[in-house]
DNA sequence: TTGCATTTGCAAGCGAACCGCAAGAGCAGC
DNA sequence: GCTGCTCTTGCGGTTCGCTTGCAAATGCAA
């Protein structure tokens, strides 16, 4: 939150390198560390900091809640993982590298689309030609109306989905 | 909060005409209301619940923080008021209407800058056209690097700005 | 002026995130 | 393998932004 997401992302395939990472700037690989990663690779998504201090849910051990939020801090600082705020609810945390995202998310039925950034190049660029600002929808998506909500009369909208629930991209 | 942000805006040009507004809808007009009427109209751009119920910092009579949050959800039901995030940190009202307003935030620098929302019709199109998804930029802004941030070496950015202080578009 | 539903204002609560600090545990050096 | 230093944890408590519950106050129609 205090990070400024903008540091250079450090790609890790493996949990374990992402241990060695850590070890590689100094930091210790405690096992409240090792848990936070696991669950960063468990998620099939961007995931809250509470529920990566359940454990997702129990699949894995829990952990403490104000240890998963410095941890995550401090990953993000590194550049291994960057986290994102899909409307309102809690931030959602994912790792950061290869496959980084930027985010659609319909406010009316609060379905939240991820997207190859390269596929919002368009609109970048737009945005850049006018205004010399280089927008960055990954850490604030898009927010606005999706195809069905904004074909339905209002009264009849796609149902709210569930948060957290990412629909990959077309 | 609660609320769609999709209602249409009555654009209301003084504090009585938003009264009358208020009267029209069968909305009492009570002297909470009178006064978060007030705090909208002597503001010069969106400020939050907070700084409503201070009187603007003690240029208004001050009032019930509660009531605010409750009087700006109903009024943003009726389209008299639209709410923003920008970024962290609370949220902004503002009044609906003629002078809606989109925005862009400089993640780096904090700086805010409002465009009519004509200004973004290109990217919106860009996007429109390719997911079918209509952006709106009104609620939750573009953030990003702005021009100054964006040619500053990392570690001479533009200094950060106060919050709340929104710069009006070039 | 009365009656009553709408509003207010206070206290308390809640979700998300953060701070301080004593106790615990990596890891480098032996 | 042990020692010791330092980083990290885990807990309690706190802050911030916002909401809920409820009794008391107050617009406003009659």
């Amino acid at each position: 939150m205090t990070v400024s997401h903008l540091n250079p992302a450090i790609g890790v395939d493996s949990p374990s390198a992402a241990c060695e990472a850590l070890r590689q700037r100094g930091l210790r690989v405690s096992s409240a560390r090792r848990l936070v990663v696991a669950a960063l690779f468990a998620a099939d998504g961007p995931v809250s900091a509470e529920r990566i201090a359940d454990g997702l849910d129990g699949q894995l051990p829990s952990t403490d809640l104000t240890s998963v939020y410095r941890n995550l801090e401090t990953f993000e600082e590194i550049g291994l993982v960057r986290h994102v705020h899909l409307g309102h609810g809690p931030g959602l945390y994912a790792l950061a590298g290869q496959g980084d995202r930027e985010y659609l998310v319909c406010e009316s039925c609060d379905r939240i689309q991820a997207l190859d950034p390269a596929e919002l190049d368009d609109a970048r660029e737009a945005i850049r030609e006018r205004f010399g600002f280089e927008a960055r929808f990954s850490h604030f998506p898009i927010v606005g109306l999706c195809e069905v909500c904004t074909d339905s009369p209002r009264h009849e909208r796609a149902p709210r989905a569930r948060r957290e629930r990412v629909v990959r991209a077309r």
